[in-house]
DNA sequence: AATAAAATTTAGTCTAGCCTAAATTTTAGA
DNA sequence: TCTAAAATTTAGGCTAGACTAAATTTTATT
């Protein structure tokens, strides 16, 4: 008897699976504050998910949670469902790229695998959302990601932006305005060692732009080769 | 502090609608079978619908609940939200007329004004979705019906289709099959008094068909004048 | 290694929305 | 008009998923 996967589970699901992807195990409070909700609220569910049959997640008192295989799966059809939708509101009804996060946030939970298969076909199956991520394949692999943080580079380094790992409207509204979108060339022209800032020439854009730590390690890019 | 609308009342509220819109008032039992509950769980939603702040439905025990103002704004909404998005999945998902109602009926609680606006557009505004049922305007307004059941007409009567007012996607293929959809014109070639069956000559079809009261009750018409 | 701070868990509650069983009210038929 | 059946309501319970406050464990700092 496989219990039902609650929307409210999967958006631990999801949740958990973008935090296993970065650092290792997801803590109680990195959950609790992506998820809105206080930290004993995660604990108890936690403890549910890791008692289901089958197990969701694999959890250790104090050491936090990491996917099971099943959990995975279920986690990666919400991320396709999101990224499918997020590409779907660009691509069809107009809508710019910092509107769609809270729109799919709460579609990703109710399609169906018809609404999903249809809306990928109409989209010509494509492989990343209106923000560069990768999308999950329909049989639920996630593709590799070559790409690193636009912080990392250096002076003279070319590089094609892939992706912005971003939510924040404002930010990415600017974003787009100074042109840093996916598949964009850019040109390190200068690397400040005092505040980490990065001084770009942008592919199409008139003058040169300089941007700090907290915007360059939300940018991941793939290095000319 | 106007309580919030969750996805289980605009249930009871749409469906209250729709059994205003026939009958009078809207029974207890009605509801429970169509909301697939226990009667005894409608009689508490009722009870709270009717004590909330303000109040979206006037109940009266024993004797059935009609919409307030309030409460056929609010159904009306969600009524606008289903007929949109059955109209989008088939004008632009490719879905068949059977298939929309579930799909429907799980995004209608969810989709963004934002949503519901972009995809009025795209669609140019429609008044009638793929069955033929009314639109509310977007200041939820309910058009007027001009249509009587098709089993109110006799032999030599011409009428063009409306709207087919049915869930079963059984019955919704075999009217598609038949050519029985909104917009066609139709004559009535024979009324059996016995039966209630009518022969039809249905536009665009070869041969006449002949249709019993179950199906002659769900589809309406408007009479040539 | 000791201790203060931070993170996490436990314990106890709450609400929405459902359920069943029993009681009551309405309705229809003789 | 009486009575049986049908419809509805009341009473009492349950579960999911949240919350707060208090207890405990881990981590960081001296
Ligand atoms: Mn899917
Ligand atoms: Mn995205
Ligand atoms: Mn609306
Ligand atoms: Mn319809």
């Amino acid at each position: 008897m496989p219990e039902a996967i609650t929307q409210s589970i999967q958006d631990y699901l999801k949740h958990i699976y973008e935090l296993n992807e970065h650092g290792g195990a997801a803590s109680t409070n990195d959950l609790a504050s992506r998820l809105s909700v206080a930290p004993a609220s995660v604990t108890g569910m936690l403890q549910k998910l890791a008692n289901s049959q089958p197990p969701l997640v694999i959890y250790k008192k104090h050491q936090g949670v990491r996917l099971t295989k099943n959990g995975e799966k279920a986690a990666l059809e919400v991320i396709r469902h999101h990224r499918l939708l997020e590409t779907f509101l660009v691509k069809t009804l107009g809508y710019s790229w910092d509107e769609v996060h809270c729109e799919a946030d709460k579609l990703e939970h109710v399609i169906s695998e018809n609404f999903e298969t249809r809306m990928a076909a109409a989209l010509g199956n494509p492989t990343r959302d209106p923000h560069g991520e990768l999308i999950p394949t329909a049989d639920l692999v996630m593709p590799a990601d070559e790409s690193c943080p636009l912080a990392s580079l250096r002076a003279d380094e070319t590089a094609t932006i892939r992706r912005v790992s971003a939510d924040d409207p404002a930010l990415l509204r600017h974003l787009h305005k100074i042109g840093v979108v996916p598949e964009v060339k850019i040109t390190v022209k200068n690397y400040s060692e005092f505040d980490g800032n990065l001084t770009l020439q942008v592919e199409g854009q008139k003058s040169n732009i300089v941007l700090g730590t907290a915007v360059t390690n939300q940018v991941f890019v793939e290095k000319e080769n």
